[in-house]
DNA sequence: TACCGATGTTTCACAGAGTGAAACCAAGGA
DNA sequence: TCCTTGGTTTCACTCTGTGAAACATCGGTA
C-alpha cells in the first residue's frame, strides 16, 4: 500500500493476462479471469484489444485463446538484437566437437532465462527451448550465474528463496565459492532425473558476467569423469565468446 | 467516433508502444511518445510498467529501450502450440532434398508471417528469420495465400491496397487465376532483387487453407526452368504436410 | 421439451484511475 | 556559464476502466 506506484493498472493486468500463456497454451476466457482474479468482463475486454493488436488469436476449434503472431514477430526482432547471435557460430563449434547440446542463459531477475541454444545431433539429446525460464538456485548455469555474479544480488536471491533452506544456505554457498575458483560448475541429476551439464560464465570484454554458457546431456554420457574432462573445452569456448562481446552493457 | 469500442484504451496504446520495436531495436522515452503520438509522461509509466514485468528493459550502454526477455519466454510458448513444429521434419526433407531455405507463412490480417523455417546449408543462401512481417500481395507465397484463400477477404483486400494498382488488378487476378489451376506460384526477384521463390499452398484435413510452404534462394540458382522443373516437389511436400495436420483449424 | 450449468457477451452507474500540462532534474556541448 | 536534449515527478481534472448484474448461447440431462 505505502508502495510507490507509478505504473498502470490496466496494462499491468493485460500483461499478466498474457502471462497466463506461459503455462499451457491454451486458455478460456473465465480460466484466465480466475488465474488472475479478474472479473470476467475486464478479462474480456482485456481480450478483445490485444486480439485485436494480434498478441492473441481465438483458435477456431477449441474457442480457447492462443498466443498469436505478433509475439513471434516481436521475438524475431528481440533476438535480432541481441548478442547472442554472435555467439552462435561458436555453440556451434562447441556442439560438434563434444555432440551434446549447449545452451545459453542470463540472469532475469530470479529467474535464469536460455536465451540462444543449439541441439545435440544425436539421437538421445537434451531438447532446449529458447526462451525457456529456470530456476535460478539448482542446476550448473544456475550456480555459474550466482558464483561468478554480484554478492550484493545473489545473497538477496537467497535470502528469499526456498530452496536452498536456510540451514543449507551456507554448504551451497561453500560450493559456489568453489565454483568460483574452479571457473566451472557441474550439475548432476540436479534439476532433472537423467540430465548431466557442465557451465562455465562468458564475461564481456570488460569483465562484466553476460551469460553462463552450459553443455547438457543425458547423465549416462556425462559421467563426473567426462564432465572433468571436458570443462576445459568449455572454459576455453566460454573465454573465446566473452572476446566477441564488446565492452560494457551491450 | 461511432465506432463501437469495447477495448481498452490504456493497453491499446501499451501494445502500440511495444509494436515500436517491429521497427529498430533501440528507442528512446521521446523517441517512442513522438511515434505513437503520446505524452512523454504516459509512455513514460507505461514503459515503466512494460520493464516491471520484463517485456522490455533499459539497455544499460545506450540508455535505451529494448524488448526484454519476456518476449522471447512468450515466443517460445506460442510456437510450442503451433502445429509448425510437426511440420520441421517435412521441411528439413524438402531442404536436404532441394538445398535451398524452406519457409512457411501464414495469412494474418493483411499481412503474411513467417512461422516457421529452416535454412539452406549453400555458402549462398536466402537469411529467413522466423516471425517476419511481408506484404501480402507481392512475392510467391502472397499470390498462393490469395490465389487459393477466401474468395471475399482477397477482393477486400485488394480493393483497400496500394499496390497492384487498380488499373493492374484484373491482370493480378489473372495471374491468380492462373496459379490456382496449376497448384503453385512462382515470383522471380519480385519482391527483393536477387531472390526466387516456389510455393504451394498446404490444406489441412478439413480442407482449409492453412500456410503456404515456400522454398527461396537466390536467383540465379532458382531459373524460371529449375522452378518449374522443381514445382512438384513442393507441391508433393505440401500435400504431405496437410496430411499432418488436424481437421478444422487445429 | 424443459431445465440446467457453464461458458462468453453486453449494459450501466460510479469512483478512482489514467491523462497531459507543466515544473523539475541531470548531463553534455557550446 | 548558459543552453539544449533527454528523462522524471507532481498535480488537478475528467474521462476511462471497472465489476455487478443481466443477457445470450450453447450442450448435456432428465
Amino acid at each position: 500500500m505505502e508502495e510507490e506506484k507509478r505504473t498502470i493498472r490496466a496494462v499491468e493486468r493485460a500483461l499478466d493476462v498474457m502471462l497466463c500463456f506461459t503455462t499451457g497454451s491454451d486458455w478460456g476466457l473465465t480460466e484466465i479471469a480466475q488465474r488472475v482474479g479478474l472479473h470476467k468482463s475486464t478479462v474480456h475486454r482485456m481480450l478483445a484489444t490485444l486480439e485485436q493488436k494480434g498478441f492473441v488469436f481465438r483458435d477456431e476449434a477449441t474457442e480457447k485463446y492462443r498466443l498469436g503472431l505478433r509475439i513471434l514477430e516481436l521475438s524475431a526482432h528481440a533476438r535480432a538484437s541481441d548478442p547472442a547471435v554472435v555467439l552462435l557460430g561458436e555453440m556451434e563449434r562447441l556442439r560438434d566437437q563434444l555432440g551434446e547440446t549447449v545452451s545459453l542463459y542470463v540472469r532475469d531477475r530470479n529467474d535464469r532465462v536460455r536465451i540462444q541454444a543449439v541441439q545435440s545431433e544425436q539421437a538421445v539429446r537434451r531438447v532446449a527451448p529458447v526462451g525457456a525460464r529456470l530456476p535460478l538456485t539448482v542446476g550448473a548455469s544456475s550456480k555459474v550465474l550466482l558464483a561468478f555474479g554480484d554478492a550484493g544480488e545473489r545473497d538477496a536471491l537467497l535470502a528469499e528463496v526456498s530452496w536452498p533452506a536456510p540451514k543449507d544456505r551456507d554448504a551451497y554457498l561453500e560450493q559456489l565459492q568453489e565454483i568460483a575458483a574452479l571457473g566451472y560448475a557441474t550439475s548432476f541429476e540436479e534439476r532433472e532425473a537423467g540430465a548431466a551439464a557442465i557451465s562455465a560464465p562468458i564475461f564481456d570484454r570488460s569483465g562484466k558476467l553476460y551469460a553462463a554458457l552450459s553443455v547438457s546431456g543425458p547423465s549416462n554420457r556425462l559421467t563426473a569423469d567426462i564432465m572433468r574432462e571436458r570443462a576445459p573445452a568449455v572454459m576455453e569456448a566460454a573465454r573465446r565468446m566473452g572476446m566477441l562481446l564488446g565492452g560494457t552493457g551491450v
